[in-house]
RNA sequence: GACUCCGUAGCUCAAUCGGCAGAGCAGGGGACUUUUAAUCCCAAGGUUUUGGGUUCGAUUCCCAACGGAGUCACCA
């Protein structure tokens, strides 16, 4: 049905659902006379021999004298019309070709509408004997050429020469807002920003390949929850419209894929996205992909010791080096990585030694005597907290974990023996951010039941953060469920940190922006 | 959410004290049969983000809205 309504539609008439620019109107003009001269804009095959980095590479291993013909299809980069011959760029994602195009090869015809009806951005296909041409550059001698796909809006191309092998460009495309926002014109123009989007695959990859490499198994776990937890955050909510339920976006994947220790598997990890009501930062994006694992007989100290060889591993793998540079700071991942005690990182960095104030109103009084911020109505670990985020993780700059956390505000972790006052768990920073946080997972249901609600008692009542209690949790924790060790980490920080971005928009195709009309 | 800065042609940027809104690239017409940011000639291209205000006159000054950047707040 809805292809005969198109088939109605005359071809002249366009949907003028956008207001098209005095270029695009050119460029539509072009549409029309490629149509009237039989030519399908946008035909339903292409035909590739080569990339145009395998063209190039076949030229130079053939023998001398012996041809090498190739058709290699890409997106027009560049054209110099010289008169009865024509040079132009192609681009593949391989690299780029440079087109030779002389009327006596292609015609009359052929070379007219190579001239008149092609713009950059189009996409088209040639064939040709490879040459090099008298300055030096290995080229196609094209003796037929295809459109592939008609471009209506110019891309913002730039000028480019190319220096040393290195490409140099003028007036790039640099309006940040317009980069994010239109991320394929970004994409199309940018080919640095291609290759850091490349770096995160690859990083990705050997993570997961990490985690397989070491028995775990890859799960997925519901994004739409009933209940939130696993975490402190302001949830997204949503509506089921036929089951008229209430959802939450996932804060974490903790609980559920601690759920499957119960059902038996040992060690399971997943990487994700999660989903935080909260500000936007360069570090901070609405949704984030997390990864998390939970491996069945470990505690936080086994976890330390596969989070050094997992960074490690993943850093080699994505750059061939654990030696990277961040925000003109060199910092080597290599293991192992400084071990320091929340209490002594703060005693040595804010010079409070948090012990000495046991209650949350003095020590929110010593906090404000040192010139910091104190909330008032914090809890006591979130005070310590906060001195954490103040005084010590700007300074950690090389991978460092931070270790023994305060119990009130872990409740699912365990204590550390002998300690009231502090669990096992830790918080490891790179380059002043954190990067994750792991612990020894409490597995006492009982214990926490009341962890769960010394938690509603802490946080205010109207505190979003306050979690609800997870009943499901807890029955599945009655079952039984092994000691283990648990590990969540950011997986576009570190993306952020391996490829020295400047903010998580660098390393997110598609930053969360407001709303705006085209 | 608060504060500061920014928004000019498709892209990158100018515009003096408030006085006719300009350039390079891209695009159009033309010349040129191996160019390399090709070059040369000609012509064109604007609701200065939007809406108000002050003024004889606003890209410029004021207010508001929208969007972005940064800082802070928020952020186990």
């Amino acid at each position: 049905m809805r292809l005969c309504v198109f088939a109605l539609i005359p071809s002249e008439e366009y949907d003028m659902s956008w207001q098209p620019s005095p270029l695009e109107e050119q460029r539509l003009e072009k549409l029309g006379r490629l149509r009237e001269a039989g030519i399908d804009p946008y035909p339903l095959r292409a035909e590739r021999s080569h990339t145009t980095a395998a063209a190039v590479a076949a030229f130079e291993a053939a023998p001398e004298g012996e041809a090498v013909v190739a058709t290699v299809c890409g997106r027009l980069m560049s054209i110099r019309d010289m008169g009865k011959s024509v040079f132009a760029d192609v681009a593949d994602e391989s690299g780029r070709l440079q087109l030779f195009l002389r009327r006596d090869d292609v015609g009359e015809e052929g070379h007219a509408h190579f001239k008149k009806l092609l713009d950059l951005g189009d996409f088209v296909q040639a064939t040709g004997e490879m040459f090099r041409t008298r300055a030096g550059e290995i080229s196609l001698h094209v003796r037929a050429w295809q459109l592939l796909s008609k471009a209506i809006s110019p891309l913002p191309v730039a000028k480019e020469q190319e220096v040393d092998g290195q490409l140099v460009r003028y007036s790039a495309f640099a309006d940040l807002e317009e980069r994010y926002r239109q991320r394929y014109a970004d994409l199309a123009v940018n080919p640095e920003v291609r290759d850091i989007f490349r770096a995160r695959a690859r990083l990705v990859s050997a993570l997961r390949r990490f985690m397989d490499d070491n028995g775990f198994l890859e799960v997925e776990t519901p994004i739409l929850q009933p209940l939130y937890g696993g975490a402190a955050a302001r949830p997204f909510t949503t509506y089921h419209n036929q089951l008229k339920q209430e959802l939450f976006l996932r804060i974490s994947f903790e609980l559920y894929l601690k759920r499957l220790l119960v059902g038996g598997y040992e060690r399971v990890y997943e990487i994700g996205r999660d989903f935080r009501n909260e500000g936007v930062s360069f570090k901070h994006n609405p949704e984030f992909t997390q990864l998390e694992f939970y491996a069945a007989y470990w505690d936080y100290r086994d976890v330390m010791a596969f989070t050094e060889r997992m960074i490690a591993t993943a850093a080699r793998e994505t750059l061939g080096t654990t030696t990277i540079t961040f925000r003109d700071q060199t910092i080597d991942l290599a293991a192992p990585w400084q071990r320091l005690t929340m209490r002594d990182a703060i005693r040595q960095f804010a010079e409070i030694d948090y012990m000495d104030y046991p209650d949350a109103p003095a020590l929110a009084a010593a906090i404000k005597g040192i010139g910091g911020e104190a909330p008032p109505g914090a809890p006591w670990g979130k005070l310590i907290d906060g001195l954490l985020g103040d005084f010590v993780e700007p300074r950690l700059i090389q991978p460092t974990f931070i270790l023994d956390y305060p119990r009130d505000i872990s409740p699912l972790a365990k204590g550390v023996p002998g300690d009231p006052l502090h669990v096992e768990r830790f918080e490891f920073f790179i380059g002043g951010m954190e990067m994750g946080n792991a612990f020894t997972e409490l597995n006492d249901p009982l214990e926490q039941r009341r962890r769960f609600e010394e938690l509603q008692a802490t946080f205010t009542k109207d505190d979003e953060e306050r979690n609800p209690i997870d009943e499901d949790y807890l029955r599945a924790m009655r079952y039984g469920m092994p000691p283990n060790g648990g590990f969540g980490m950011g997986v576009d920080r570190l993306a952020l940190l391996l490829t020295d971005g400047r903010t998580l928009r660098d390393v997110l195709l598609y930053p969360h922006l407001r709303d705006k009309e085209m």
